[in-house]
DNA sequence: AACTATTTATAAAT
DNA sequence: TATTTATAAATAGTT
């Protein structure tokens, strides 16, 4: 930010490079700080240099409380894709588990009896959130059972004008044999329906 | 770093509060970009808002890769606790809580409308109906929450300036006894803190 | 949400 | 690597 705008791609003069990491490093930790103070958040934060080495900032607690916290908000956002068979070691996925079990117990609590005083905004917020990936999954359920429904009254169509235009033919072929009076041409009925085997869903 | 040099602590205004916010947690989103973008780093960032809402940022694959990444990483560097001598039973620990969650999930699908292979577009209207019903009552019931919260905080407030205003009266009294010199009748801050047991839900 | 006066961060120089 | 300096960028207060 000085003498010089800034290029946003990586920095090829090593030197440079190394410098300026050192800089913007210090400058987003206390940035991170800064927001987390001021505006009551909580934030991790960790940074691997290119050399592999790590720096990192937790505002609350230790960063793996923080991740824990990040882990069961994420994990418990996306209810559907949680079958997850990850080789995480055994005592971690255990209390995963449990986080997972809890945060279900809570949301049957809720459908069946409408509340109770110990949730927490978390939760709750985990619970929305779930909430609103079934509704959307349910949302495009429907969507799809509807199109299914479409194309099979199309098809259905079809082939209801088929048979309709079939036996007009017949019938104006039928009245010039036999001279009837003239078959009117605009019925606008299908005249037979082939089967009953549609079902609506 | 603008208009107004800023004060390393809690902005008690809310509304400023919120907007510093928004703007500085795009700032640091901003520049964790930069630096990874310029020096070559990996950089994992998350922030949980004081109303539990997550906002991230992953440099490099996702947060859980990064997360692993950590982890690996700072156990390494701790070999003293990573060989944790976990129960023996862990494994079997594990399986039974899987089964547990099984059963939850299936206890919220019923609860949800009986499973949907085989559900028609009738039942998915119910469902539907029912989520956005449940999802109706988890928002008020969080807005309760916060609305208790911010009842509890008046309190406070309250308890507080009545301490102040006594105080205040007490030591203007002396000065009256004493022939002290008049105190400052202006003194903006709340004297004395009552007690410590408000609990954030 | 947009503006702008300032502060803050920092690239380049030393 | 630390300090300085000129300048870019971020942002607090305002509209």
């Amino acid at each position: 930010m000085a003498r010089g705008k800034v290029q946003l791609k990586r920095i090829e003069n090593s030197v440079h490079r190394q410098v300026t990491f050192c800089k913007r490093r210090a400058g987003l930790l206390k940035k991170a700080k800064e927001l987390s103070v001021l505006c009551d958040a909580e934030i991790g934060l960790f940074i691997f240099s290119a050399h592999g080495k790590l720096y990192e900032l937790a505002t609350k607690g230790t960063m793996q409380d923080l991740i824990e916290r990040y882990t069961k908000f994420t994990r418990a956002a996306h209810p559907e894709t949680s079958p997850e068979p990850l080789p995480l070691d055994a005592k971690e996925e255990s209390n995963l588990l449990k986080q997972e079990i809890q945060t279900l117990q809570k949301s049957i609590r809720y459908l069946f009896g409408g509340g109770n005083k110990t949730s927490t905004i978390d939760e709750l917020q985990v619970l929305e959130k779930n909430l609103e990936t079934w509704i959307y999954h349910i949302r495009s359920m429907k969507t799809n059972i509807m199109l299914q429904e479409i194309e099979a009254l199309k098809d259905k169509e079809g082939t209801l004008k088929a048979a309709n235009k079939y036996l007009h033919d017949k019938i104006v072929e039928n009245a010039a044999i036999h001279n009837f009076a003239q078959f009117p041409t605009d019925v606008p009925y299908p005249l037979i329906i082939q089967d009953g085997t549609f079902q609506h869903y």
